[in-house]
DNA sequence: CAAGACTCCTGTCAGC
DNA sequence: TGCTGACAGGAGTCTT
């Protein structure tokens, strides 16, 4: 559930608390994530200090001077800073991260899909990482691009653009909100999409992730600030999660069907082939 | 290579 | 109320 937006707001909230930080130790208290943690990682990160934060898609990077953790947050998991001594840990609170300032940075994720991974090499040549495509906010994700993209693939054009090689970062929910904003049916094949059409997508991307991050990430029930506050509801999603109600636009009745094993929701009327 | 199915996991919710 | 089963979903991996 964190989309990107979740997780550019986890990561502007953690940065001012652990950069530069010296990391004093750190505890795992459950090994088995979607890949199993490195057992020795506590060894690997005691004594190195966090020099800088990144992310790319929605993996977040932890670069210390040996070496960068790759950290996922699947779709239930979070981060959040707490003050030593901390509150004991919860039953999904994995992984403790104790800084030299008091500071605490927890991992939590109940459903186990996030990654906690470490490498000592270029992290962009990561098995993970090397594969995937530009940033959606960056120039190298344009119109001209998703349509070189997008001209002889015979995927429908939401599935493609939840594909991480082509663009990273974009899920289901704002894949759809995309499309809806873009007027775009998503079952379109991608080949049989105008460029101007792909231009009006990669406007709209770019333009609700924009809006979602600077409302600190739409909030979806187990999504919490890093500060552990309960993040918003606020954002407003237009037909994500709305099947069965009436488009705001145009009254017909929202449609969902599966895509990739993906709920799908769309307006008939709006959104054409 | 491309496309689609399958998989990990657990909380939540509908139905009985 | 309690149980069961379906479902949600990111994205890597397997199959075709």
């Amino acid at each position: 559930m964190p989309e990107l937006p979740e997780v550019e707001t986890t990561l502007r909230g953690i940065q001012p608390h652990i950069e530069n930080q010296r990391i004093k130790q750190v505890s795992v208290r459950h090994y088995a994530l979607r890949w199993p943690v490195p057992e020795n990682i506590h060894l690997l990160l005691k004594g190195q200090t966090v020099q800088q934060l990144e992310r790319r898609g929605k993996y977040i990077l932890l670069k210390t001077q040996k070496g960068t953790v790759i950290l996922h947050l699947g779709m239930s998991g979070s981060l959040r800073i707490l003050l030593q001594p901390a509150l004991s840990a919860g039953k999904h609170d994995h992984i403790d991260i104790e800084f030299a300032n008091k500071k605490l940075l927890r991992f939590t994720d109940p459903r186990r899909f996030g990654a906690f991974l470490w490498t000592e090499d270029n992290p962009d040549l990561h098995p993970l990482l090397k594969h995937l495509g530009p940033e959606p906010l960056s120039k190298h994700f344009s119109g001209a691009y998703l349509w070189q993209r997008a001209r002889y693939r015979k995927t429908t054009i939401k599935t493609l653009i939840m594909d991480s090689k082509i663009v990273t970062g974009v899920g289901n929910i704002y894949a759809a909100e995309a499309l809806f904003a873009a007027q775009i049916h998503p079952e379109t094949l991608a080949c049989r999409i105008t460029e101007e059409h792909l231009i009006a997508l990669v406007t709209a991307i770019k333009t609700i992730l924009k809006a979602a991050i600077k409302k600190g990430g739409t909030t979806l029930k187990d999504f919490m600030k890093s500060d552990g506050k309960p993040g918003y509801f606020a954002f407003h999603l237009k037909v994500y999660g709305r099947a069965g109600l009436p488009c705001i636009n145009c009254k017909t009745v929202l449609i969902d069907i599966r895509l990739g094993q993906r709920s799908t929701v769309y307006c008939p009327h709006c959104q054409r082939n």
